[in-house]
DNA sequence: TTGACATAGTTAGTCAGCTAACTATAATGT
DNA sequence: ACATTATAGTTAGCTGACTAACTATGTCAA
């Protein structure tokens, strides 16, 4: 994501908008402290899952199994969900069946198809890793009241729809 | 960042809270979304960059060097505020040098080191990029207001505050 | 019914980050 | 003054993403 540490000061960003005068000196700094915001975000995420033999990627498909009522889903639908290809989730299975967190289960319905399945050990890991998680994060967003937290959203959603400016 | 692209809904959060009691919905909401919209704005970032054969680690240090009065810098000053190890940092230098866009200069002070200098196609890089950045940065924000914009910048410096209590 | 296309999963190779170990040079303390 | 320690940069090898190509199986239309 964002590894910039030094973000630009006012004073850079202007003397910038002297050379560059589309430079939008408030909505950089916003831009700059969201994504700051976010990485640190997600690597102090990182940290505590890692205290569980975890990273991120593995954590999310244990959590997409536990979402099935059967515990169960196939490697192309986690892919989708996850946000990764196909290929990156064959790793993502490897790591966790090696762990024995999670089962291939061999079909006859469709032999091109594979079931992966949340073991008992999964489900186990999950119930230990969640509470943490859970404890944490409410700490983390405590000093948002309900108002701020949808002031948030209802910012973020801004921001959301302005992404395509990007793209074209 | 965020690869999970299937976010919970407001059913499977409280499916969750059922078994994890310290759940905070509207937290664990609020900051996917917070999650998942900077790592689009990422994303986005890097789609507009590549256009002109650069990706953010090496636009980043470009930049960096066009702060400087000398155009000028060292690896590891770079590294530190690029927010990289010095291993990274001596990778994009030498592509930056491999396109032209800086030249590593050696200098008698300190034999040790060497000065990453800004080259005139370097800066012709930047002139040609950054307008097209802040004009698209300037329209991808332009739904929210400064009032907005210094909400976003208040909850943004709480979530920050918050980020201690991941890793203890 | 069979040839063309589509789908599921895996494998191989690339990329940009990382850590750890290394070389060379400089600074320091006894 | 010289052994120790610190600093600057690089190299080598690891990781988890990615794309592209491949195998196997299923689907469908002429």
């Amino acid at each position: 994501m964002l590894q910039l540490r030094d973000l630009p000061t006012t004073e850079v960003l202007t003397k910038f908008a002297e050379r560059y005068p589309d430079a939008d000196i408030t909505a950089v700094s916003s831009f700059l402290h969201l994504l700051r915001v976010a990485t640190d975000l997600s690597i102090a995420l990182d940290a505590c899952l890692s205290k569980y033999g975890l990273l991120q990627g593995r954590w999310w498909v244990l959590i997409l199994l536990m979402r099935e009522d059967s515990r169960t889903s196939t490697p192309s639908a986690l892919a989708d969900k996850a946000g990764v290809t196909r290929a990156t989730m064959t790793g993502l299975i490897d790591g966790l069946e090696q762990s024995g967190l999670v089962v291939r289960v061999y079909t006859k319905d469709d032999r091109r198809s594979v079931l992966i399945s949340l073991t008992d050990a999964g489900q186990a890991k999950l119930d230990v890793v969640m509470p943490d998680y859970y404890r944490r994060l409410r700490q983390c967003m405590q000093a948002l009241n309900e108002e701020k937290r949808m002031q948030l959203q209802q910012i973020l959603g801004l921001i959301n729809s302005g992404i395509a400016a990007f793209i074209e």
